[in-house]
DNA sequence: TTCCGGGTTT
DNA sequence: AAACCCGGAA
């Protein structure tokens, strides 16, 4: 079972592939279209990591139109990036791009690379990454194996592990290499993804359907239920935090988060992780005095991250001595916030407006 | 309210 | 192995 080593064979299979990719493939805006600009493709590439397409597809059209070449984008700051990735999540994802835009300007003469190898020496751009864009943009031979891709080839070849670990992705890489080395790689990429993602479900995958399934490990040993499945259970802990809301002429003081950090680089009202000590204790975390109001929160938000979840709960407080703005503080009018804040500061800033 | 999906870096 | 976000479905 498995991928068959007969080259006829093969071809057969990869038309088949491409036969069942052509009448199921989702339409997208930019599915179509000939030799696409690659940094476009590499823009949508590093958004799509985990997010979804119609989370994606608003950012993606507004950076385009504001940063249509790589060199555009070289010239852009961080924080107006920060700022056009905003809600987006995971933000080093647009420091990264940021940082791979001038990379290819300096060091690639504004072209988007053309080798694997030195696509995957950009900032932001791994194994997934680096051969979508290869394959997509310049035909080369690279499986692109994300999670779908990962499942799909862990069951058709019968591999076992977590499909989610470094190992069996690079293992499905390996098996799955001479069927893209018959042609066509970019568009056998997005069949194998849309395959995972329509067909090769993670629960009740439709078998039936599946144009692999003559040759599926899993499918013909009955093991569809054992293989390709993610087992990894993070647990979500819950921290208690306080946001403080420090009001001023109907202006709120936001805080410059470090830029290694939880929302790094983002702006917010400040808070404290603080499991069960009062915030009173917690002011001296600022570096001004501030006087908090405990008797009734200004309201609660629930927000979680890939790795925990926080309850906030947002006290009124007053500043007791200057605060010194500029590069950590800044006044902002919550209903209009002009620098980059995450979705959680933007619905802490909302308690304020309802 | 909980569950789930989704790549790269360190 | 852990850190890093958000929103849509169940």
């Amino acid at each position: 079972m498995g991928l068959p080593s007969d080259p006829e064979a093969l071809d057969r299979l990869h038309e088949r592939l491409l036969g069942w990719f052509a009448e199921h493939r989702r339409e997208l805006p930019w599915r179509g279209s000939e030799d696409e600009d690659p940094y476009a493709l590499l823009v949508r590439e590093i958004m799509l990591q985990q997010t979804r397409m119609s989370t994606a597809l608003p950012y993606y059209e507004r950076w385009l139109e504001r940063w249509p070449g790589v060199e555009d984008l070289a010239e852009a700051s961080e924080e107006e990036v920060l700022d056009a990735w905003q809600g987006l999540g995971y933000y080093n994802r647009a420091r990264w791009l940021l940082r791979t835009a001038r990379k290819i300007r300096d060091e690639h003469g504004g072209e988007v690379p053309r080798r694997l190898s030195q696509l995957e020496q950009l900032p932001g751009v791994g194994p997934y990454t680096a051969a979508a864009i290869a394959s997509m943009a310049f035909d080369k031979p690279a499986p692109a194996v994300d999670g779908n891709m990962a499942r799909v080839g862990a069951r058709v070849e019968g591999i076992e592990g977590e499909v989610t670990s470094d190992k069996l992705k690079r293992e499905v890489r390996t098996r799955l290499g001479p069927v893209f080395e018959r042609g066509r790689a970019g568009r056998l990429n997005e069949a194998l993804m849309e395959l995972g993602s329509l067909v090769c479900t993670p629960v009740d995958p439709a078998c039936e359907v599946c144009p692999l399934s003559p040759v599926c490990t899993a499918y013909q040993g009955a093991r569809v239920d054992e293989l390709g499945i993610d087992r990894s259970t993070p647990d979500l802990s819950t921290h208690a935090v306080t946001a403080l809301i420090l009001a001023r002429n109907g202006q709120v003081l936001v805080h410059r988060r470090d830029p290694d950090g939880l929302l790094g680089g983002l702006w917010g009202p400040p808070v404290i992780e603080h499991g069960d000590t009062p915030p009173a204790t917690l002011a001296p975390d600022l570096p001004f005095a501030v006087e908090v109001d405990e008797t009734e929160p200004i309201g609660r938000v629930e927000h979680t991250f890939s790795h925990k979840r926080w309850q906030v709960r947002a006290l009124a407080a007053e500043p007791r001595e200057e605060v010194v703005t500029g590069e950590a503080w800044q006044w902002v009018d919550p209903a209009d916030v002009d620098v980059p804040t995450s979705a959680l500061d933007d619905r802490v800033l909302g308690l304020l407006d309802g």
